[in-house]
DNA sequence: TGCCAGGCCGGGT
DNA sequence: ACCCGGCATGGC
């Protein structure tokens, strides 16, 4: 085990992986509701198949929330049908903007001004919000000064034993946070970054291949300049 | 063909 | 407080 990183070691990280794979421009979403409605929609799922159900929703003039309070459940539903766990998934999207409506007046700007701690709570007590969803929601969509914590982090920072396997969604989190400068430029990019490592990188969640030495997938060498391929 | 993808909920210990 | 089955499509 190499134990924690320390804040050097994760800039250091941050900076190789900025190097390799550039500004990333995140959320892919051009409203804070479309980044909110992608942020249900990719749960455990290929964010391609989430891409194509918004597009749905785009043409027929649903993103937005007072038209997605109106229509049926069942409609909406079949809309997304190509982002996986639909019927869960149209749930969860009404209970979303159930909650918008009732407490904000339907109105995202509003609901913005919340406090960061007081926001996420909420957030959280929403059906099919957890912490991942809800902590992409406030830096994204709000703009809070949070780390989103995914399936990639946990799996590339473990893979270099800064991390259990078994490490808990908050204690991954605390480990950015207690550590890197309170910046949601920085945790933005820093996640997106990470993203783009684990997509091209990191296939293979099962836990055979966990320990497979033949595989680099989702390692860094921070060894090499970033010139070399650092994979 | 089977395995996997930017999780979360609810019921059981 | 954990553990686990269920939820479902599209790509390789």
């Amino acid at each position: 085990m190499k134990g924690q990183p320390s804040a050097e070691t994760l800039q250091k990280i941050y900076r190789k992986l900025s190097a390799v794979f550039g500004p990333q421009h995140w959320w892919p979403g051009e409203t804070p509701f479309e980044v909110i409605v992608g942020a249900i929609l990719t749960q455990n799922t290929a964010w391609t198949n989430a891409a194509a159900a918004i597009e749905n929703l785009k043409r027929e003039r649903l993103l937005a929330p007072s038209a997605l309070k109106k229509i049926p459940v069942g409609r909406l539903a079949r809309l997304i049908r190509s982002s996986g766990y639909f019927n869960q998934k149209a749930r969860r999207l009404k209970s979303f903007v159930s909650y918008l409506n009732d407490s904000y007046q339907g109105d995202l700007q509003k609901m913005r001004r919340v406090s960061l701690a007081r926001l996420r709570n909420q957030l959280l007590g929403i059906f099919g919000i957890g912490p991942e969803t809800a902590d992409s929601i406030l830096l994204y969509a709000f703009g809070k000064p949070v780390f989103v914590v995914d399936a990639y982090t946990r799996r590339i920072f473990a893979r270099h034993s800064f991390i259990g396997w078994e490490a808990t969604y908050q204690e991954i989190q605390q480990l950015f946070m207690d550590r890197l400068p309170g910046n949601n430029s920085l945790f933005n990019e820093y996640h997106a970054l990470v993203v783009a490592l684990g997509k091209g990188f990191c296939q293979k969640t099962k836990p055979k291949c966990r320990e497979c030495p033949l595989r680099k997938v989702g390692r860094l060498c921070l060894e090499t300049p970033a010139a070399a391929n650092p994979f």
